[in-house]
DNA sequence: TTCTATTTGTGACATACATCACTCCAAATT
DNA sequence: AATTTGGAGTGATGTATGTCACAAATAGAA
């Protein structure tokens, strides 16, 4: 069974018929580590669904310093949904940390998707939930929970990312120094 | 106009009958300063949504220190999502800093309205997609800025709930110290 | 009003973490 | 194979912020 179709069928069944109308909305793309899918100031119209490989998404404060916002590897869905949403430049990079192949669905093709398929929008209901709710506990993790014990919850939570990415990313995803995060063990 | 329509009507545009549809939907109930919508260890079952008055949403860490999530004022939304989500028992606690004016619906009224008023799941789409690019930039926030900048941020973005709550509530929020917060400026 | 609890400010001190500088090592590039 | 680049560890030191203790001001409760 095709990856996705068996992505969105955790969420909601599908006909035959029903998944190749969707996967006819979406663009095959590779990408080779290190080329970027957007930077910053880039209008933002692509969504992507990774297959294979690993990304990053980031902002850079004015000091220059890197703070990774989310990390994507197989399965998962990525761009920045602030621009997406609000139809705004992106304030973002996302990057390829890994070779890539990639599914990429246009936000006009996303809304025609949803309009026409009402599983889809069930579908990404659901994941836009979780996705918050995710995130709250990110922000709750940051607020209650010291470095150590944020890098423990993460190797808990996202062993795979763990393996892959450099501890480097690891301690900016975590909001603690590539140093500090070296020292705590 | 009733305000939850108007409310409401920020997303999407209502007929009368079906605003008084949505409505009957809904419980009015009234709580005094101190008392609790929801505590740590219950089944959450139900969504609130802010006539009049402030609450806060909590959670206690092992040291007995409170770390406030969300705050609501009026207009706003607030439940555990977690709990409401995935069927679990709450690890927050909700309750009131002023007297408050609410609006309660049940999950199941929720779902039996999503599915009965399409317009309505359009609306709750929308507000999830908001809260989790809000609580995007609040992780964000934790991570690239110190205690003032995201203390003066928040003084741009909520002038109303500085205004309203205690520097001890901000400065939980913010993920500083009461202390610290005091002597920013 | 009186009493009590809460809020806020502030000094003294402790600590988690950041920064800078340097090194070693492995992987990628030429 | 030679060279460059990036990843990772670690010492020395600085700093933002936390913690504890106390006092003054304010608001609520009796």
């Amino acid at each position: 069974m095709h990856p996705l179709r068996r992505h969105i069928e955790e969420v909601v069944s599908l006909e035959d018929g029903e998944f190749d109308f969707i996967l006819s909305h979406f663009t095959p793309m590779n990408k080779r580590k290190h080329q970027y899918l957007m930077e910053e100031g880039e209008w933002i119209t692509n969504e992507y669904w990774v297959i294979k490989g690993c990304l990053r998404a980031y902002v850079l404060d004015e000091l220059g310093k890197e703070h990774i916002i989310q990390f994507a590897v197989e399965d998962w869905w990525i761009t920045d949904y602030q621009a997406f949403e609000k139809g705004m430049k992106t304030q973002i990079y996302v990057d390829c940390l890994e070779d890539c192949e990639l599914l990429c669905i246009t936000k006009d093709n996303r809304e025609k998707l949803s309009d026409e398929l009402h599983k889809m929008q069930q579908f990404w209901a659901r994941k836009t939930k979780l996705g918050y709710i995710a995130s709250q506990n990110r922000v709750l993790s940051l607020l209650k929970n010291t470095a150590k014990e944020r890098y423990e919850l993460m190797c808990g939570q996202y062993p795979n990312i763990i393996q892959r990415v450099s501890k480097k990313m690891i301690a900016s995803y975590l909001g603690v120094s590539r140093e500090t995060l070296s020292r705590l063990y």
